[in-house]
DNA sequence: TCTGGGGTCCTAGGACCC
DNA sequence: TCTGGGGTCCTAGGACCC
């Protein structure tokens, strides 16, 4: 048996923590460049705010019916995620952190009630933590986040699923009449790795609910979709098709990508920008322990705007050496960017990805060229940045392409509604009023 | 005026080889 | 008119997730 533990609203949660009169209140939280609602209240939700929508759509609710937006502040949500992870993690005895707000649990050995442990993890992250949650059982993960939908949505909207379901549903424990009526009742698209294409598909094929979806011949799941449908199918039957991964596999490639506050037409600006882009992405490389053998740079106009010209190019630059070094990474992006730039055009947004990953203790050092510093010298100066960084800040130190951050850098981020760093900053630390 | 960011996995099709 | 067969590897693009 698994457990999904799922934080409610949790951008939107994790505000209200720290700012009570938020809660019972509609409530979003916008992504980078306060651009798209990436989180919604269930007030929000009930005001017809739809999951990514530009901001700009919806912010006439803010004076008509009250709505508070907020920026996305990670750097909040990271630390209380953890928190509720360290208590998720007592559940059971392996746990897979699957995303910020979210994890499964394996409960094979655990004995005693599971919906009573379940129900008092609930109320101990609720309290230690300041966290809702609902969470899911099932014998397969794609069971527990059925389980787990049916939980929360059976919360706030007890016409959908019966209230009996909410806060904690265990779809394991269920007769299985019972079960068929809730399968019954949930639409095809809310089933786990059914987006939005496979479900007009599967509709077309008439598999409307998640009932028709797991009595699906899996052959024939296979053709529809693909073998990732067929796994759907065989889960939602109670056959076991994903693990559980308690290690967490390195990442693959690492990217950092942004838009710009304001359209950014001169090579310079966009120099500055993939500059930043490219130091903060070996910053990752090097917390991961890992060397690049490809950098991967790209530049694009607004897809919104079809009056302005457009242009979008990307290229991969190989490295001479696999490296985690920023020097190298960086003027490896900026001879990227060099070749792809065309004068003229507003670009809007702007990257940087590391591809090929290698772990960094398996490689071969080249011979240093020329007056290079050699591998040893340059590992210890990207320790030393990192540190520096680390303790006073990011950008404390960077790369001078990355230009001076006093001067109006019409690429940097907007983020006008930010939350304090409540419970990573000791300058934002809440102060209590006796 | 204003439209996010970071990932993974799968497949089709092209290039290439014998 | 008629144009092999089988295999591997790589990449671009699609679909999905949070």
């Amino acid at each position: 048996m698994l457990a999904l533990i799922d934080g409610n609203n949790f951008y939107v949660s994790c505000e209200r923590v720290f700012c009570p009169r938020l809660q019972h209140q509609p409530v979003v939280v916008l992504s980078n460049n306060d651009g798209c609602v990436i989180a919604r209240s269930n007030e929000a939700k009930a005001l017809g705010i739809r999951m990514g929508v530009p901001w700009f759509q919806v912010r006439h609710l803010e004076a008509q019916a009250g709505l508070v937006a907020l920026s996305a502040n990670f750097e909040l949500y990271g630390d209380l995620s953890d928190r509720m992870m360290s208590l998720a993690a007592g559940l059971g005895h392996r746990q897979e952190i699957y995303s910020i707000d979210e994890c499964f649990v394996d409960l094979a050995g655990i004995r005693g009630d599971l919906m009573q442990r379940s129900h008092k993890l609930r109320q101990r992250i609720l309290q230690w933590v300041g966290l809702p949650t609902s969470i899911g059982l099932g014998t397969t993960k794609t069971l527990a986040k059925l389980a787990n939908h049916i939980a929360k949505t059976a919360e706030h909207d007890p016409g959908h699923y019966p209230s009996a379901y909410a806060q904690v549903c265990n779809l394991g424990g269920l007769p299985q009449r019972e079960l068929k009526g809730l399968l019954a009742a949930t639409p095809v698209d809310d089933v786990w790795g059914v987006g939005r294409r496979l479900a007009v598909q599967l509709r077309e094929a008439g598999v409307q609910t998640a009932l028709g979806l797991q009595r699906l011949d899996p052959v024939v799941a296979r053709k529809c979709g693909s073998v990732v449908l067929e796994r759907t199918v065989m889960e939602l039957q109670g056959i076991p098709c994903m693990p559980l991964e308690s290690q967490p596999s390195a990442r693959r490639e690492i990217a950092c990508t942004r838009s710009f506050a304001e359209p950014v037409m001169a090579l310079r600006g966009l120099q500055e920008a993939v500059t930043d882009f490219a130091s903060r992405a070996a910053e990752k490389l090097r917390y991961q322990k890992n060397q690049a053998c490809q950098v991967l740079v790209f530049v694009r106009t607004s897809p919104f705007r079809r009056e302005d010209g457009q242009h979008s190019c990307s290229v991969v630059v190989s490295l001479r050496q696999p490296t985690s070094d920023s020097a190298a990474i960086v003027r490896a992006a900026l001879n990227g960017l060099q070749a792809i730039f065309q004068p003229g055009y507003p670009y809007a947004r702007a990257g940087v990805m590391l591809l090929d990953l290698v772990a960094a203790e398996q490689l071969q050092q080249a011979l240093p060229l020329g007056d290079e510093l050699t591998s040893e010298k340059r590992t210890r100066l990207m320790q030393t940045i990192d540190g520096i960084n680390r303790l006073y800040g990011r950008n404390a130190i960077h790369l001078g392409s990355a230009g001076l951050l006093s001067q109006g850098r019409g690429w940097s981020m907007r983020q006008q509604r930010r939350t304090p760093g409540y419970t990573t900053r000791w300058d934002d630390l809440p102060v209590v009023n006796a």
